[in-house]
DNA sequence: GTCGACATTATTGTCTACAATAACGGCTTT
DNA sequence: AAAGCCGTTATTGTAGACAATAATGTCGAC
């Protein structure tokens, strides 16, 4: 049997959180947690702070932690720093791609395509966060690598407490038009086709409305 | 006697880091630190995830954790990156600033300068980047808030590794003038002046030249 | 009956001891 | 003598026990 690791569980939290089966505002308690994933406190402790890290969680002091509740002002916040961060992707990534990543790429196109026909939720996510990540994995940039690391949990999180349908897709489509540029070497092209793939996600939010999911109990009550 | 927190110490070993007593690639045993700073090794470790998560330390599994070794390229990102950061910062605060907040980052200043008066480096570099991160917190944008800290961290690492001189200067006057173009609501000026601000730090630095050798821990952080 | 102080309980924060793992040095072998 | 294997040692990873803190419920006074 495979052995719990900390990222396992993070992954699973993540998942559950993109999934919305974890809402906003939900609290995590250490010790649940330790008994549901059969592991000790000390673990889920690590857990919980690289969660925070990711902007899932949020954690007080001796209040323990809970589900973020992101607003949409943080959230245009997140899509704007994000489109600058993943064009400065596409700009490090040209120089260091070759035939065989390209070929890599379109692999997990056709991967997000078979989970998409499938329907299979979970895959649908892992997958669309990891087109993006694997961009920046072979760009080369460490910096930029933990940047988007952070900027597709936290677009998980969003869309999970501001889209309607339960659909969550970052559209195989769009990756594989990305794709294309890249394979023809125009960066231009490739960061316009990536700055409008991001806003046909944001522009699919309710981020101008009041959001009514998963608030808080004093926001519900008043 | 204060409580020796967590913040603390890694905040110590941030000024050690930008003082350049502790020098890229040094190794940072646990239980040195420990013994150092006269805590057990769960608080030690605590600190070093935060110090991960800032960039200013790099760690392996069962390998421990070093003072990070940044690239020129990487160096390059991250202000490329806070260029824009920054100027969201600005964006978002306008809307947020009235003159109690404006007479708060003018005095500010003015502590700024008194400690280049007195040549007090350590305390400039706390507050050069302090200023920074005023801003972000004044925005009340909990996301660009978290981001710029990690930047300013890790501009720090960087100016320690790539600079000439001893001297690490945000300047008070580049600060000030910013802070008068904000006093006027002129956006777009202001935003100019960090751009400039931000470049003309960065044009200090070399960034082919190469880093030497490691003193004793206990020296780097007394 | 309501407000406030106090005791109780649940939850997080911290420390110490133990286990696992990787670096180091000496030994054997060719 | 050099290279590779193996045992020792140093260092990190993990777990469980204990302490501190905040939330909750209860009792008493006005």
């Amino acid at each position: 049997m495979a052995p719990i690791t900390v990222e396992h569980i993070a992954e699973r939290i993540w998942l559950s959180i993109a999934e919305r089966r974890l809402r906003p505002g939900m609290r995590l308690k250490e010790a649940e947690l330790a008994e549901i994933f059969g592991v000790s406190r000390a673990r889920i402790r690590q857990v919980l702070t690289a969660l925070e890290r990711d902007g899932l969680v949020k954690t007080e002091a001796n209040k323990g932690a809970i589900v973020a509740e992101p607003s949409a002002e943080e959230a245009r916040d997140i899509f704007h720093i994000r489109r600058e961060v993943e064009q400065r992707v596409l700009a490090r990534l040209i120089g260091h791609l070759d035939a065989e990543k390209l070929l890599d790429l379109f692999a997990h196109v056709a991967k997000e395509r078979a989970a998409n026909a499938t329907n299979d939720q979970r895959e649908i996510i892992k997958l669309s966060g990891g087109f993006h990540l694997m961009l920046a994995e072979m760009a080369g940039a460490d910096f930029l690598w933990g940047l988007m690391r952070d900027l597709v949990s936290r677009t998980s999180l969003i869309t999970a407490a501001f889209r309607d349908s339960d659909k969550y897709n970052c559209g195989p489509d769009e990756h594989e038009e990305l794709l294309m540029h890249l394979k023809n070497g125009d960066l231009q092209k490739a960061q316009h086709a990536m700055v409008h793939h991001l806003e046909h996600v944001e522009n699919e939010l309710k981020l101008s409305g009041n959001l009514d999911l998963a608030r808080s109990l004093k926001d519900a009550l008043l």
